[in-house]
DNA sequence: TATATTTGTAAGTAAATACTTACTTAAAGG
DNA sequence: CCTTTAAGTAAGTATTTACTTACAAATATA
């Protein structure tokens, strides 16, 4: 994983801007040269094709992700806090940058190569595994209910996130995420304390 | 809505085959044409075009779920009872037609027409509308805890069973979906239960 | 200043894809 | 039996798409 150039960054910068205006469908090399003022050939120079595009965006946003879960996993607030962490970090994302929805919730859309799904369930992997360590501690100290699968947990949790998401995606973004996402946060939290 | 000749339904099931075996991008009319050892011209004999065989497929599916949840809706059991049958209905479905899910899932791959993504949207209304008026009679009948927004309950409910789908779409179909979505079930009705 | 490298372009290519056309064959009906 | 209609085919078309090639200009370097 180098380091971008200007200009790759230009193109990834420009590529996603491209995403959130058309969605993923919107992403070709011919919408990308127009946006950039380039010839299609130029994008070529910077990147050997499409696919490299895709996966950078996706890893970027997966090292992003790893950094800010991290942070929130080893911090020394309660169970409760990074778990509204994990929520405000999500909302306040997808809120920010529309179109890392579109990529990460687009699973199946690439043809040939599952290179780009693997990406997406590595982030779902990361967040579960966060998710387990931040619960399985709290439940230890009594902040979070025992008598639930600790993995059930999390795919409520996640699974609530996600489809909140969805919707504000599908009914084209008519109600403010942040909002609602503190509402379900509030749900959830006083659904899973102890 | 007219009823489907018996070519009709043989293009329709094979379509269906096709997305279970290649997933959507799959579904294309030459691989369908091979599917159903016809020419590709011939299918446009019976629709005038792919899109409209997605839609079939699609409100065909609408209309079971549609069936199946007023049935649920309508029924005299318990809440619990009742999201027990959705919770079972979903994972059944998909289950046993995993092609289901790859449509389901795939709201956003339909560049120009969002006609599709409507049809899921309608799908997911009805779940909630369904969902709504279940847990609201079981917190009237006090089998429901009331302290947690309504729509909040809902958005877990359906958001862990589209992430446990997802989920098991993602790898590769390595869990068994009725055993784990039994779990979540529990879990779930452990949760919001008085 | 001369040369080499980087970055660009215009104009392709090849493959995929949804759909059409002109024509043929099979079946149905009076 | 003859005509009409339904259902099929082979061979297109038009468009989109990711990517390439041959060449030119700009920029850096010696």
């Amino acid at each position: 994983m180098k380091e971008l150039s200007r200009r790759q960054l230009e193109i990834v910068g420009q590529a996603i801007e491209l995403i959130a205006e058309k969605s993923i469908q919107g992403l070709t090399i011919k919408n990308l040269s127009h946006k950039l003022g380039l010839s299609e050939g130029a994008i070529y120079r910077h990147f050997n094709s499409k696919f490299e595009i895709l996966l950078t965006i996706l890893s970027n946003f997966l090292k992003e992700a790893d950094k800010s879960l991290e942070t929130i996993c080893h911090s020394e607030e309660s169970a409760l806090k990074q778990i509204e962490s994990i929520f405000m970090y999500n909302f306040k994302t997808f809120n920010k940058r529309p179109a890392f929805a579109s990529v990460i919730f687009s699973e199946s859309i690439f043809q040939n190569d599952n290179r780009l799904s693997e990406e997406v369930l590595k982030l779902l992997n990361k967040h579960e595994s966060t998710l387990q360590c931040i619960i399985e501690n709290g439940q230890k100290r009594g902040e979070i209910r025992t008598d639930i699968q600790c993995d059930k947990l999390i795919s409520m949790i996640i699974g609530s996130i996600r489809y909140t998401v969805t919707k504000w995606r599908l009914t084209h973004f008519e109600f403010d995420l942040i909002t609602e996402g503190r509402i379900l946060l509030d749900s959830i939290q006083r659904l899973i304390k102890k």
